[in-house]
DNA sequence: TTGAGCCATGCAACCGGTTGCATGTCAAAC
DNA sequence: GTTTGACATGCAACCGGTTGCATGGCTCAA
């Protein structure tokens, strides 16, 4: 046993206001339950002494610790870092506190992660999650889950709803005159990735475009440059990519084949996490993560109240974003 | 008390496998003490029932709950994401589980964090802390805190110290032939800012060089942008800027003024948070911030383990990496 | 005056592990 | 054959709160 230097218990409080440990506690948490007098006599020897109710017990005898996680493939990459600080605030606002978790794009870390959390957590909050769905469910079954951007039926889900973005920059492009359209894809077990190439091939159909789909693992800059060679030796005259981070790697092997955008070749992103922060500045599609974040989170708060609700399903619109990546 | 469905405790496991609780306990934590056959049989049944210790209660006991707390000031801002993820990650390689806090910037809203986690973490990790001094001491009265780009005598912490980066920067635009140069401040409260701040006004008098101050409140891309006039209107050739975002707000006001760069003016930037990403890339210096990070949650495992070394204070050199914002 | 009922507080069990000490067993040593 | 000691396991207290129930004092009405 670790003893901590100064730690009061509220023994200590209850022998110093002369009354039971019960009453000390309740002070805390039911002071209806006292006489605003004794409230006030047990307070000021918490006050003296330096009481602070031991959190750790509080939730052993509770069940309820006020706390929550959230894991997200890769805090580095743009999308997350809005969608965690929003998270954050709103279980701040609600006095939980918030675990972070960073699986590296890895199934096992993400499963690993999801146990050493769950014992000490509320409940669990899944960003891009890359778990096989039977393992959710199993999880499920332990604590509340809400995920975002992924699809499992049964489980409180936000999605960034990027296909009615990509349809529209689709049809954007096939009203400039563009023939033949490159996707450039992003992680192979992602929900988003999903959607947004079966997005661009149904509107790409029905626009009479010729699509090439050009595969890539994982969201990077060098996913994005190395894609270069193969969506120009397609003979396509724009790219549509998985995220902004991709497409930022395809601005940049452009340029380095001397190629200009838009007059040479066309860059569609996706998430709008750069903002003009490229050059040209990238015309893309919105997707307020932070809103994403804030949503899972208020979606946590009902399913630890009630037991029930177990399948909402939250869809966010996004839009094409023009900007000067497109001609 | 809230009935979590089927968690079953230790002593079932100990029923089911015709051992005392204690033996159970000793099992998971003290394999060692008992036959090896014991083991066995006890792991045996927590299988079958499905067993997992209870995080809290053992916390409860021992007094360790192997968490820790990290609070930045903007989870947003790109200097922060690459510390997070390498403090997650070698925290997570001890098996450690790290509390994310997003303070806003603001004192009062880190200070309710810290009250937060306190109670709950073995140690608090506090990067670009906006704490008055007094309050990080007491607080470290209580739990070990470690400390990034803050810098307080007795506590141990980590600092990127930019100065020798600042200092060559200074001394690489005297040599370009600048003779008037501005720096753009940072948040008020910032050590960095100081730091930064007092390395470029000492290099600049070394120099030769006359030197504009121009302060700004916050680390933005906006404080960028609105600085512009001002330093131009200060007859500066160059501006270093406290961080590469507000670098980049000063590139982009540039740009609306028609002002070509390195040509019409010099930028220098901070941290190296946007690679090749601005246009032209930026000049700037270099941080690995990740190191930082990952320093100091080791710093922070030493802190656990001996009550001494109080004092450490640790400093990342930096240097200028030259792009092509400069002339 | 007495009994009913309410309310403030105390009592003690409980949450689920951990751990110092006691006990019992068995083998080696005398 | 008895003593000694090492070692495996059990016992029970403890970590610091929470909470259902018991108790006792007080008020109010009959």
């Amino acid at each position: 046993m670790i003893k901590r230097r100064g730690t009061v218990t509220i023994s200590q409080v209850a022998q110093a206001a002369g009354v039971n440990r019960s009453s000390v506690s309740r002070a805390f948490t039911k002071p209806y339950m006292l006489t605003p007098e004794t409230v006030a006599r047990i307070k000021a020897a918490a006050d003296t002494l330096g009481y602070v109710p031991n959190h750790t017990a509080r939730a052993l005898s509770t069940g309820r610790n006020s706390n929550l996680a959230l894991i997200v493939p890769d805090v580095a990459n743009p999308f997350f870092p809005p969608m965690i600080r929003a998270a954050q605030d709103a279980a701040d606002a609600q006095d939980y506190c918030v675990f972070l978790g960073n699986s590296n794009e890895d199934p096992t870390k993400e499963d690993r992660l999801v146990g050493r959390f769950i014992g000490q957590v509320e409940g669990l909050i899944l960003a891009s999650s890359r778990l096989p769905e039977k393992r959710i469910l199993d999880y499920a079954e332990q604590r509340p889950i809400v995920l975002i951007n992924r699809d499992v039926a049964g489980v409180p889900r936000v999605l960034i709803d990027s296909s009615n973005g990509m349809t529209e920059a689709v049809r954007f492009l096939a009203d400039r005159g563009h023939k033949k359209i490159a996707y450039v894809s992003g992680p192979s077990g992602s929900w988003s990735n999903k959607s947004r190439r079966s997005a661009v091939r149904k509107a790409a159909q029905q626009a009479g475009l010729e699509l090439y789909v050009c595969p890539a693992q994982v969201s990077s800059f060098e996913a994005g440059l190395s894609a270069v060679d193969r969506i120009l030796d397609a003979g396509t005259t724009v790219a549509i990519a998985f995220d902004d981070v991709t497409a930022h790697g395809i601005l940049a092997g452009l340029e380095q084949r001397g190629i200009t955008v838009p007059e040479g070749f066309s860059v569609v992103g996706c998430d709008d996490v750069l903002g003009d922060l490229t050059h040209p500045p990238l015309t893309t599609i919105s997707s307020r993560s932070s809103e994403a974040g804030d949503l899972a989170v208020s979606l946590m708060y009902d399913a630890l109240r009630s037991v029930g609700l177990k399948d909402a399903r939250y869809l966010l619109q996004t839009e094409l974003v023009v900007r000067q990546t497109t001609k």
